[in-house]
DNA sequence: GTCTATAAATAGATAGAC
DNA sequence: GTCTATCTATTTATAGAC
C-alpha cells in the first residue's frame, strides 16, 4: 500500500518528458514566436532528445497548438466561473479582470504568445481554441448585458470594455523585459508599476466606463 | 527646365526599388514577424530582385531595423509636437492619444510589429530606436507631471496611464483580422467598433483617471 | 542598379536500433 | 520510451556578369 502510493506520488511529482517539453516549448514560443522557435533548442531546454518531440506530438505546429489550446481553455474556464457566480454585475466585471490577470500570471508565456497571435490574425488557432477565445469575449458581453438589464450599466459596446481590459493587462504582463530596459533608460515610474496597481486600475476604469454617471 | 522638373517629379512619383522593398518588408514583418519573414517573398512582393535587398540594405536584420527606426521616430516626432503645443494638460493627453492612433493608422504594420517587439523584449531595437521609444514614454510623463503641478491632475504613475492608452489602441489597430474572425463567430459588437469610438474612449478614460475626482 | 547562379548554413522531420 | 544518424527542404547571403 505504501509502495503503491509512493509510486503514484512519484509519477505526479516527477515531470514526464512530455510535460518538460511542453514547459520548454511554451517558453521558447513566447520568447521567439512560432517561426523563430527552434525544436533543437526546445529539446535541449527540456533535457529530452529531439525525436521525443515527434513521438509525443505530431510536429512543431501540433506542439504549438497544444500550448495555445491549454492557454485559452484555462481563461475560458476561469471566466465561465466568474459568470456563473452570484456576484452583482460590477463585481463580475472586476472578477473578470482578476481572472484574466490570474490566468496570465500563472503562465508567463501566455501574454507574449497572445500578442503574437493577435499580430498574426490568429493564424495558428484551430477551431476548438478559437471557440474558447470567442467564449471569453461573449461572456464579458453577457455580463455587460446583464448589468444593463438590471439598470446598473449604461448601454456600452462590450468590445470597447474588452479592449480596455485585455489591452493594458496583456501589455503589462508581456512587457516585463521591455520595462526593464525602459527603467534602465531612466523612465520614471516604470519600476514602481506593480501587478496590483495595474489590475486595480483596469478594474476601476472598466466599471467606471460601464456605470457612466453621465461622463 | 520642363525636362528637369518632370524628371524630378518622376523621381518622386515613381517608387524606387528601395521604397518598394521597405513597403513590402513592412507588410511581411507585420504579418509573419522577423523570424517568419522571408526575403524571397519580400522581393517578389516588391517586384524587385532579391539581390537588391542586400544591395540597398546590409541584411534582413538591417532592413527590419530600418523599419523599426522609421516607426518609432515618427511617433516620437508626433508626440514631441503635442508636448510643445500650448494646449492645457488634459488636451495634451487627448492629443497624445490621437497622435499614437494617427501614427498607427498611417502605418498598418506598426501595431503588429510593436506587439511582437514587446513580446520579444525589444530584442531588435538598436540604441537610437530605443531612445525614440523612451522619449515617447518620458514625454507622457512630463505632460502628467505638468498637469499635477498646475493642479489639474492627481498624482498618478504615468506608466499606468501609458499602459491604459497604448494597450487598447495597439490592440484595436493590430487586431483587425482577429476581429473579423470573432465577428464571423457571432461575437456581438465587434463589427460596430470604430476607430473613433476607441480613440474617444481611450481619451476619456485617460483624462478621467488623471483628474480623479475622488474616484 | 539589376540579374543569375550558387554557396553555406539552418532546421524540421524520420528511420531504425535499443 | 529513448537515442543516433541522417535526409531533405528551406533560406540567408554572396559572387560575378551585364
Amino acid at each position: 500500500m505504501l509502495t503503491n502510493q509512493s509510486v503514484k506520488l512519484t509519477n505526479r511529482l516527477v515531470e514526464t518528458s512530455r510535460e518538460r517539453l511542453l514547459a520548454a516549448a511554451a517558453a521558447e514560443f513566447a520568447a521567439r514566436g512560432f517561426a523563430g522557435a527552434n525544436v533543437d533548442r526546445i529539446a535541449r531546454a527540456a533535457r529530452v532528445n529531439k525525436a521525443m518531440i515527434y513521438y509525443h506530438f505530431k510536429s512543431k505546429a501540433a506542439l504549438y497548438r497544444e500550448i495555445l489550446r491549454e492557454m485559452f481553455a484555462a481563461v475560458a474556464a476561469r471566466v465561465a466561473a466568474v459568470e456563473a457566480s452570484e456576484a452583482e454585475p460590477a463585481d463580475k466585471v472586476r472578477a473578470f479582470v482578476e481572472a484574466i490577470a490570474t490566468a496570465a500570471e500563472a503562465r508567463p508565456h501566455f501574454p507574449p504568445i497572445w500578442f503574437r497571435e493577435i499580430a498574426e490574425g490568429g493564424a495558428h488557432l484551430d477551431a476548438g481554441t478559437l471557440a474558447h477565445v470567442t467564449a471569453v469575449v461573449k461572456t464579458l458581453g453577457r455580463i455587460v448585458q446583464e448589468g444593463h438589464s438590471r439598470g446598473c450599466f449604461e448601454r456600452t459596446n462590450p468590445m470597447l470594455i474588452h479592449a480596455g481590459i485585455i489591452g493594458p493587462l496583456l501589455l503589462y504582463f508581456a512587457s516585463g523585459p521591455m520595462r526593464k530596459r525602459l527603467a534602465s533608460a531612466g523612465v520614471p515610474g516604470v519600476a514602481a508599476l506593480s501587478r496590483d496597481t495595474v489590475v486595480a486600475h483596469v478594474q476601476r476604469v472598466a466599471v467606471t466606463a460601464l456605470q457612466g454617471h453621465g461622463v
